[in-house]
DNA sequence: TTAATTTTGTATCATATGTTACAAAAAAGT
DNA sequence: ACTTTTTTGTAACATATGATACAAAATTAA
């Protein structure tokens, strides 16, 4: 298990000695959990950081029409809800479920608040790690105010196109999750990609896409 | 100063003591500002925890037809752009103008790191300062999730009936402001309400609301 | 290789919202 | 009380996307 926590967001860049001095220093729990499981119910006070071990968990939540939902899944080594466990309101936004057997590590909040006033690494991850959540959180609400879905298409190509350098791009998705990720029915994102095409903006077929006017693209951002 | 940093999201519940204590051990700065001037441009690096002391800024985004956005407005006693500062990327989203004369409070990240381990109400604090940004920004992203302009508005209306209890309820403000809100036009947005008056669902007059059929507009959030 | 499944491209029609315009009503200023 | 400004209600038309359907193409399984 301390390999695991080694490699968390919460414990990494602390040496393996720090990490055994912590565990026996401060009181901790770990739970094992059967497939479909719940590991906590949406809406349920959140009084401890929880880190997976082993295994694998699903964040699901039911929303108004009452289908379910999965926001998340989370495998070895990552942190659940790190953004809620010091929040004014303080509760699960979501229902957690077991997907296999998994392994949890329990930490209460006033036993992580000790760890971070002990060392400053844990501090200064824990911080990253709710910060870059919010950044996360507000790129998504940025991506989500783009006026129509050839302007999210651009943003999408054209940050491909800044990562890999190249014209020559791919997606990287099927049209399907695609459509999902950009809150659109597929057959929406094919016609505009279509449309696209048409325009000489780019040239795709497939996954395949070749940028052909960038100065376009740019526009559409 | 200290009675606005004491009334401050980072320092609210400690001791006038203990600030003063944490101002003399600690270093800081105080800047001020005039009108118009610039505290910090989008895409700086961040470096320092900033608490607005006297006067008002505007946090300013330029959005990709060039038009400028006003994000929020801060007074006395806010904190800027606190999950901004811990998260990986580490630059300002936004641009901050004063809008009059205006003083800024500033701490060194390292320096607030070392406060916080110090003062266990100063971690705390800042905990659930970016802890309820993350929540905001979350619940911000649920309501842009809705898929029609009726969903928003019965959400709207449902939440304000909850808070006061009352099936007389008001619009908080005018259709412009709302629809500004609800990222649609000001004509949609009153074509809208007009339709749910036809439904039987709300009976309103300019701002003044009835809610006559609390199941249907249940239905609709 | 062949068959089955998934993915893509396209079409049609319905609906929600944008855009623009204008007049009635309400609020604010004189 | 009167004028000016802001806010609201409504309309007509344009556009973007949803829903549904189907066939071609690509991928995967046998």
């Amino acid at each position: 298990m301390e390999n695991i926590l080694l490699k968390s967001s919460l414990f990494k860049g602390i040496s393996q000695m720090e990490l055994i001095e912590i565990l026996n220093r401060f009181p901790y729990k770990v739970r094992t959990f059967g497939a479909n499981d719940f590991v906590a119910m949406q809406y349920d006070k959140c009084e401890n950081l929880m880190i997976v071990t082993e295994g694998l968990i699903q964040a699901q939540m039911v929303d108004s029409t009452g289908k379910l939902i999965v926001v998340e899944e989370l495998g070895a080594g990552e942190v659940l809800a790190p953004a809620f466990l010091f929040s004014s309101g303080n509760r699960m936004p979501v229902s957690v479920v077991a997907m296999q057997h998994t392994g949890i590590f329990y930490l209460k909040r006033a036993v992580l608040v000790e760890i971070m006033q002990a060392c400053q690494q844990v501090l200064i991850n824990y911080l990253q790690l709710i910060s870059d959540r919010a950044v996360f959180l507000s790129q998504r609400l940025n991506f989500h105010a783009f006026k129509t879905l050839k302007n999210k298409i651009a943003f999408y190509l054209f940050d491909i196109y800044q990562r890999e350098k190249s014209l020559h791009i791919c997606f990287e998705y099927t049209q399907q999750n695609l459509s999902e990720r950009f809150g659109v029915t597929r057959p929406a994102l094919a016609r505009a990609i279509g449309e696209m095409n048409k325009e000489g903006i780019i040239q795709s077929k497939g996954k395949d896409v070749k940028i052909v006017d960038l100065q376009k693209l740019k526009m559409l951002v």
